[in-house]
DNA sequence: CGTGCTTTTGAATAGTATCAAGGCCGGTGG
DNA sequence: CCACCGGCCTTGATACTATTCAAAAGCACG
């Protein structure tokens, strides 16, 4: 874990929120930053640590979760390149939950006190951040509604989509539409609100109908299309920016 | 619906945002805001319509709710006075969720210009707002856990909690804890994620066991600690502020 | 080549939604 | 003032979805 910082102006996420500050503002920006890499699998925070900044995924794989009370923990949001993790806390005492690598990942850190001080000097950066908030908040609630209308299986549907989403198909094989990201039946049954013997199931029934093909992690969406047109009338998981 | 404006420094509602503003802007605020009454069962202003500005209730109570597909409306909030409401549209192109009276509401407006030049002009302010947003996630995503993890009754008791919250006791009997909003038991079913049947079914429980008593909508809150302690592992349905 | 974890599949159960019918109440008009 | 009407509430019976429990199979790893 050893800092490795480089410049946010050649930063090739261009959808990073850091980017929307003035460019002269970026250096400021890479003395403050403190950026590492994780390892798979390990928490970048924990639920209930103190707040100290915000993180920004420069490129990886994330999970948020938060802890149930007898049950698993729930799968908050899938993050990925350029996204913002952590945003949850900003503003709290503690964090609402954690966030973990699903693959190794560098990301960066910057503090609450040089955050103040960006929000407090560049009106527009600050609101650009205040819209993003606000689309979040739509966003939860937009699912929050869903997931209280929608079957088990089209929920769990909506979170192969959205992991599809946020981290695309598998660059190894550019034919095959393999989500590029490996997530076990508890993963994915925690995003869908539903249990880990019911995503296989429900696996099983959509690679019976020809919607799917599966090899253990690897899931591939035959026909993306078809899936969309199963849950339509709920909208769409939807991860497109930060 | 007649224009009624009055001075936002004399407003009781001292958590309401505008407060956070430096006290020589509030004069500003008052020349471009416009107040308007509502009577009860009205709606302020309606999904998919075209987001303008952002509204304030002076006093009064309202629900905001989204519909669903085949399905009944999902009431996503409460609000009483000196809250904010359309404030999940701001930033989008059309409202996500509808707001209606639920008693005679006094609503404040303040447009999409006259908002942006104080958000340019005020980094505290928007600064506070943007927290505001952060918590609105927060809890959010809290209840979205929550309601995936609790039984029915342990919603509907969240829902009454959170009506209490929101609205407080009735004036009219001080001794006796009487929730100060009507709401139909398909309404309760809605914050609740339920139905209109299970909430009678367990309204009928609850009295049963001593914790409420129940004269058609009116409902009386025998032992709040109590009520708060069957769902006490899942945290709080929380309105405290704006 | 075990060993332990994940996945799959089956069977039983529990919790809720749905459907249906009757009762209560408040409001309206005679 | 009373009777009627319609909407909301209550209650019961039924159906069904999804969770739980259990056991076997698959797989990755040392």
């Amino acid at each position: 874990m050893n800092k490795i910082n480089s410049a946010c102006a050649l930063c090739e996420n261009k959808n990073c929120f850091i980017q929307k500050l003035p460019s002269q503002r970026l250096s400021w920006v890479d003395a403050k930053k403190y950026t590492v890499c994780f390892p798979k699998d390990q928490n970048i925070f924990w639920e209930n640590a103190e707040v100290n900044g915000i993180h920004f995924i420069k490129n990886g794989k994330v999970k948020v979760f938060s802890s149930g009370l007898n049950k698993k923990d729930k799968v908050v949001r899938l993050a990925g390149d350029g996204h913002i993790i952590g945003h949850r806390g900003y503003g709290a005492e503690q964090y609402p939950v954690s966030a973990a690598t699903l693959s190794e990942s560098t990301i960066c850190f910057i503090d609450n006190g040089s955050l103040y001080e960006l929000f407090m000097t560049n009106p527009v950066f600050t609101y650009t951040m205040m819209m993003f908030y606000s689309q979040e908040l739509r966003k939860s609630e937009q699912r929050a509604k869903y997931n209280s209308q929608m079957s088990s299986k089209e929920r769990i549907i909506a979170a192969l989509l959205y992991a599809k989403e946020t981290f695309g198909y598998s660059q190894t094989d550019l034919n095959a539409q393999i989500l590029n990201v490996y997530l076990t039946r508890s993963e994915i049954a925690s995003i869908a609100d539903t249990t880990a013997e019911e995503v296989s199931r429900t696996l099983t029934i959509l690679e019976s109908e020809k919607h799917i093909l599966k090899k253990g992690r690897n899931i591939q969406l035959l026909n993306e299309k078809k899936l969309l047109d199963l849950i339509r009338d709920y909208g769409i998981y939807d991860n497109a920016d930060s």
